[in-house]
RNA sequence: UCCGCAGUAGCUCAGCUGGUUAGAGCAUCUGACUGUUAAUCAGAGGGUCCGGGGUUCAAGUCCCUGCUGCGGAGCCA
């Protein structure tokens, strides 16, 4: 028996059913009517596709019904597909059924303008528009590209677990749960150890899936859950995984721009912009970037004892913040990925330089139009005993490394690794304000609702 | 956690130096119209002015306090 749903036609699909008849499965967006027509805006998940009733081609009962529809109604309409000229999507039904599924009544999103609180409040219902769908659409392309990127490169997928028996860096971001028997557990906030163990096992790896940061970050480019993306590779040094990076990147953006024009343009997005983002993306050092700040007269605000704030020119060891990195970033057009940081504002599993012992082979990129970090990685400690004196010196557990640290004394050999942060790519690549747009129910560090 | 801002109709907002019965647009409902795209035109209904306390002859408006939300910083992907 062939199943219903294979003779479903969708709205994105009209252009190829031109002069058919066909049934529109979907919700009412939006209804005009105009004397003896009626205009239905159908939305069905593919799209939305304008329906024009003419009362006087219908029976009365059909007229009533269509009449009757509200915003978000759920509806069967049978109609004629016919190529328009003057429709956004070319291409217009002429109503000939309309079937209520459901009559919806009060919606509380209208076509018009909204708050931000109120439009949260109703996440679950504010997906369906447009602007939302689109963002959507394109995060699951982006998805796609990365899944593509490494299954066509030699990369197996092994995701680690979410629960973890120990912090990746620091105790003071972890969400904790009680395990049974067991004690605590937490929520884990990087794949990456457990990335390390099956890179030397399967040589290239990589784990995608959400992570956690119990951080109490308050902006646009944070959430407490947000997936993230991370490769492993045996034998990689830094350069190699730098490169890496930049292949991804560039597949990611082409990929969409190659797929996704049309929730683009919905979007507003200036797709000019993508279109430079090709390889070779720029590169600089950390002490490069220091001095580039100095000479551009970019200060950083230091607190004093007496609480007031003042300038000071940027001190080589001091970390990044957002205004360093959107001042670095208003030169380049495309990425930048700074590289080889001071070891003490860097992870513990880092390596040293072995050319440079103030800074570890680690890196960030940062993408271009103030859309700041979307990739942090590393060269990692290869060596046993340079990884246990960095967990002391850390004063983390070092039972629950005791796993980790076998890596290192089994056929220990060069590796490197990143993270890139989906809803920080997508953020960028769809234009959107803030970071809760691009994943389906944020999780914030003022709201878990919807 | 710190700094700043806001809360008035279903939604977005206006409401002056405290002074009559708190307003507009949209949304909703009724009616007109064969091409609307945030339609237009005519009409109707719709209020715990965030909660509590205070000042005053009089508080949406001033003061104190609580709650909620927003923007930013730090930290990070």
């Amino acid at each position: 028996m062939v199943s219903r749903y294979k003779s479903f036609v969708y709205v994105e699909d009209l252009s190829r059913h031109i002069g058919e008849q066909v049934t529109l499965r979907g919700w009412v967006y939006d209804k005009t009517a105009k004397g003896k027509l009626v205009f239905i805006k159908l939305r069905d998940g593919s799209g939305t596709v304008q329906c024009v009733l003419f009362k006087p081609n219908v029976d009365e009962a059909i007229a009533e019904a269509a009449a009757q529809l509200t915003q978000e109604s759920s509806v069967e309409i049978i109609g004629t597909v016919r190529a328009e000229e003057r429709a956004p999507g070319g291409v217009e039904l002429d109503v000939q059924d309309v079937r209520i599924h459901q009559l919806s009544a009060n919606y509380p999103i209208t076509p018009k303008e909204h708050g931000v609180e109120f439009l949260m409040e109703h996440r679950h219902l504010w997906l369906r528009s447009t602007r939302q769908h689109a963002i959507m659409r394109v995060r699951a392309q982006v998805v796609k590209a990365i899944r593509d990127f490494f299954d066509g490169n030699g990369f197996k997928l092994q995701d680690s677990p979410i629960f973890t028996p120990n912090a990746c860096e620091g105790t003071s971001t972890l969400f904790e749960t009680d395990y049974f028997d067991l004690g605590k557990a937490y929520l884990t906030q990087s794949g990456q150890l457990y990335a390390e163990a099956t890179a030397m096992a399967l040589g290239r790896v990589y784990t995608f899936g959400p992570t956690f940061r119990a951080e109490k970050s308050k902006t646009r480019r944070h959430l407490t859950e947000f997936w993230m993306v991370e490769p492993e590779m045996a034998w990689f040094d830094l350069n190699d995984d730098m490169d890496l990076a930049e292949d991804l990147v560039e597949y990611i953006v082409q990929h969409v721009l190659a797929t996704s024009q049309r929730e683009l343009l919905a979007l507003g997005r200036d797709i000019s912009k993508l279109e430079k983002v090709r390889r070779p993306f720029h590169r600089m050092s950390y002490s490069e970037a220091v001095e580039w700040l100095n000479a551009n007269n970019v200060k950083l605000n230091r607190k004093q004892a007496d609480g007031t704030e003042i300038q000071v020119d940027f001190p080589w060891g001091e970390d990044f913040g957002a205004p360093q990195e959107e001042a670095l970033m208003t030169q380049f057009e495309k990425p930048c990925i700074i590289h080889r940081y001071p070891s003490e504002v860097k992870a513990f599993y880092m390596k040293r330089d072995p050319e440079d012992s103030r800074v570890v082979l680690a890196m960030d990129m940062l993408a271009p139009e103030g859309a700041g970090e979307i990739i942090g990685g590393s060269q990692r400690e290869d060596d046993h005993d340079a990884l246990l004196a960095r967990l002391r010196h850390e004063q983390l557990p070092e039972e629950a490394f005791q796993w980790y640290l076998d890596l290192r004394k089994f056929g220990s050999v060069p590796h490197a690794g990143f993270g890139l942060g989906l809803e920080r790519t997508v953020k960028w690549i769809t234009g959107a304000e803030h970071i809760r747009e691009v994943i389906p129910f944020p999780r914030m560090i003022y709201r878990i609702v919807p």
